[in-house]
DNA sequence: CCACTAAATGAATGCCATTCATTTAGGACG
DNA sequence: CGTCCTAAATGAATGGCATTCATTTAGTGG
């Protein structure tokens, strides 16, 4: 597609508007996944504050109500992109690892990708699948390396289940500001706590997160292997 | 104290209105707490959609900008809020109980208390502690008992971390809709995906959310207990 | 060829958090 | 006892937001 050649009034600086005249256009100008991947990339610029209908649509230089021919809300395209970024998330080792190697792999590319968008994942935790393919077809990928491990029928979803809500509570901390545990003028009101956080500071260690995730992350492959039969 | 007479005009059907005059009342109206328990109120009757500044001064009969002589932020309300939501997080436990049972009804009560109150999440998540007095009582009477078990000083921040990012992220699954994982029209493509959900579904169990939870909190209380000394 | 429908614009609408000028009252200090 | 200073209220903006609606134009199926 050229880009729009200036046709008409205010030869001035802020070029690139939407400079369409009125009626439906020859060719559409908008669909789903033009909509997400402007929506993806917006993000990356401007932030999930900066993400408003009116930036993302004067990205795909429209006016804002077209969106609407194409989703029926905000909180769809923030489905849409979601449902885009789950697609990079790394499955792949469910065909190639032994299973507690694969899920450590899936678990920490899926906090990785999410811990940049964790207001995404109020919309995740309570979406039904249907709604979400490539999310669906992640599932569909991990239910089959936990049945292939021996896994009881019966157990695998409250066990993905499980390891999800530690993953996305998990994204959190990742965001979390470097000083959270500065008990400030309150500290001698919590010796044991705040020893427990300048014993921590001490170790020279990497980040507090990823330590934090690590720990329980083998915690819970560590405890759910034990179901397999 | 005494409901406000009406003492102004329009004697018509909404009544209790910021019926006051302008200035400087003779005492103060407002103060944090009244602010926070008028908050807890509004979002129990409204939920978080409602719960917005507006009809946060109505409930305290005042008008809006009111409001901003104690709070500077609809965040800091929302902090407030959460400070005092932890305080009903049962800690008791931990002086009476061994510490796998200690841990066990802390976290169960602890995603009891924020499933009704998922919004809150993404700010608790990153709020530093020193402005959450409740909260940070709340994490010395855990540090203490961990320390108590035996924990190395230099794990307990680490595993109570990684307790509640699985606490939070299990809170969200509550308030998921029953049928989340009803792959509709694409249940064909997912086979494995398919029969597990069917499976689970089999079982009369109880809640869904509830069995993912106890599994992974007992995977964490196994892994977590080894570390012990 | 004609009706229908899809896809754009642009102008509302209503809600929201927050700010500001203004008013009034209490308290500290002389 | 008066005079400032400051705290705490009102009410009127402000600017941003998602969303809706009437209107216009164009492609499509009978």
């Amino acid at each position: 597609m050229p880009a729009a050649k200036s046709a008409t009034a205010d030869p001035h600086r802020p070029d690139a508007k939407p400079r369409r005249r009125v009626g439906r256009p020859p060719s559409a100008v908008l669909d789903q996944d033009g909509i997400t991947a402007a929506g993806l990339q917006l993000v990356r610029k401007s932030g999930y504050d900066g993400f408003t209908m009116a930036a993302l649509a004067r990205l795909l230089n429209v006016a804002p109500s077209a969106l609407y021919n194409h989703v029926s809300s905000k909180r769809e395209v923030l489905v849409l992109i979601q449902d885009h970024l789950t697609s990079f998330v790394d499955v792949s080792a469910f065909e190639t690892e032994p299973w507690e190697q694969a899920v450590r792999d899936w678990a920490w590319s899926y906090r990785d990708v999410f811990s940049r968008h964790t207001p995404l994942i109020p919309v995740i935790a309570v979406l039904p699948v249907a709604d979400a393919p490539k999310t669906l077809a992640m599932y569909e990928a991990v239910s089959a390396g936990f049945r292939r491990a021996g896994f009881p029928q019966e157990r695998i979803i409250s066990a993905i289940v499980a390891l999800e809500s530690f993953i996305f509570g998990s994204a959190y901390d990742v965001t979390a500001p470097a000083d959270i545990f500065d008990s400030g003028s309150l500290a001698a009101a919590t010796p044991n706590f705040s020893a427990a956080v300048a014993s921590l500071g001490e170790q020279g260690y990497a980040n507090q997160a990823d330590v934090a995730f690590g720990l329980g992350l083998e915690a819970l492959i560590a405890g759910f292997g034990a179901l397999r039969r």
